[in-house]
DNA sequence: CCTTGAAAGTGACGCTGCGTCATTTTGTAT
DNA sequence: ATACAAAATGACGCAGCGTCACTTTCAAGG
């Protein structure tokens, strides 16, 4: 016979707790003392062990209550229903995740607003939320998912994502001057390289992604991140003054050649 | 200006939820008729979306009551812990999901003696837990990682370690039987061809592995699922039948050659 | 203007699993 | 016998509402 303290260090269950499951007849004291101090035997640690076990697999005391004391209780649906609600509750904390990187991943765009940030991601939730049956298959997405999946994603953690939010955000806070600046232009060279490098050839696919974007209600619909309409008239013009300039780069080299 | 029933329909939150929310301070009704009915406003809901989405994130109401009332507010390190937090629980989850699938598949080891399995998983975490630091790094362990980890795991859910998990408990259950049984010389094959294909001609090993086994005390110490003393000997001895009765089937094939 | 039924209000208890006082008894060593 | 540790009981607290129970207010119809 051990005394409630004893029984608290070998299981590392705090007496408190002991009395607590005593009181709701979870675990009680097999014998007590004359002046009414619990006495336990091995047996009540061997049900402890059992007890701890199944708090720690998420059961409420009372459901271990019931399957100590049932000696039908169906084991098979028990372990099951249990371990299915294990992964609800994964996956439940899977998406918590998400949005908390496309939050965090969004500020960084917004570049410190945060209010806006927070405002957009819920925008957007609701969006998802609504089902949007018309264009939930647009054509695009049905006809190149392979490539509509290795579209940046304002939840990734990829070096590729980040760097994509890193750039849109810069070029945010450069908004108001000059789109042929150097600065502009080094971020919209940065961006066609990396579009050609994870885009190649598909020009196709990237001039109707373009023209998704200008419309923001279709953009919104395909749960493209919310990106304001005179940032992308911005990157357009910032981006016609890069073509031109790659253009008569090229034609110097060719007169340079003669 | 709206009244308490619209702003539960149009988001989705129970009217005792919003007047608990005034009734803590975290949303306010901005006014009331002069019976004392709430009466919100747009400003309200776009709150009311702020707060929805930090509570499904995780946080707790007094959390988003101060982060809303406090404009320095650091965002960056208070989501950042937050998603360590959500990490955190999804590591404690899985960890969960493999403890009750480790039990699910003992106890069909064990052949529906549950508590036996529950004893016998509560042992092996026990031990895991005590950090059994002499031999901890076993030699086979290190020696050869990737056979260890293409060992069958009691918590895993892939057909090979199910197919064994199933065997074993076959095994269990005709202990008390003829070693020699077709049924038990069935199983044994099944076994010994798994071994092959799994292990082809990594003999050294096997054989290592096979003579920890018999060993109780190692076997627990390197986290091995506790087979009965018994049940080995038993299988030892069907395995020798086994070996024997394959080398006189190829005497005779070669007898019948001559 | 009055009635009426729906909707809104307040207040209080319940739930989970203990932590944390506060106060009283019991056990044990000197 | 005394003193001090340890045990016991009892009660409040927490988080986030759900759920009565009872009262008051609102808005529409007669």
């Amino acid at each position: 016979m051990i005394h409630i303290k004893e029984v608290a260090k070998q299981t590392q269950i705090t007496v408190r707790t002991l009395r607590y499951y005593d009181q709701i007849g979870l675990l009680s004291a097999p014998s007590k003392t004359e002046g009414g101090h619990r006495l336990y035997s091995e047996e009540e640690l061997k049900k402890l062990q059992y007890i701890h076990f199944f708090k720690r697999m998420g059961y409420k005391l009372q459901e271990i209550k019931d399957m100590l004391s049932d000696p039908e209780w169906d084991w098979s649906s028990g372990l099951k229903s249990q371990l299915a609600f294990i992964l609800e509750e994964q996956r439940r904390l899977r998406s918590m995740e998400l949005s908390m990187r496309e939050l965090i991943n969004g500020i960084a765009v917004e570049g410190g607003n945060e209010p806006l940030a927070v405002q957009k991601l819920i925008q957007l939730s609701n969006q998802h939320k609504k089902g949007l049956p018309d264009l939930k298959e647009h054509q695009l997405k049905a006809k190149e998912p392979d490539l509509w999946a290795k579209l940046p994603k304002m939840n990734g953690e990829d070096p590729d994502s980040l760097e994509w939010i890193a750039l849109l955000g810069q070029i945010k806070r450069l908004i108001k001057g000059d789109p042929a600046s150097s600065k502009v232009q080094n971020i919209i060279r940065r961006m066609a390289e990396k579009q050609g490098e994870q885009f190649g050839d598909e020009e196709q696919f990237v001039n109707e992604l373009w023209e998704i974007r200008k419309s923001p209600k279709q953009s919104e619909q395909l749960g493209l991140y919310p990106i304001e309409q005179e940032v992308l008239d911005f990157m357009e013009q910032a981006f016609q003054i890069y073509l031109s300039a790659a253009d008569s780069r090229i034609s110097k080299e060719e007169t340079d050649e003669h």
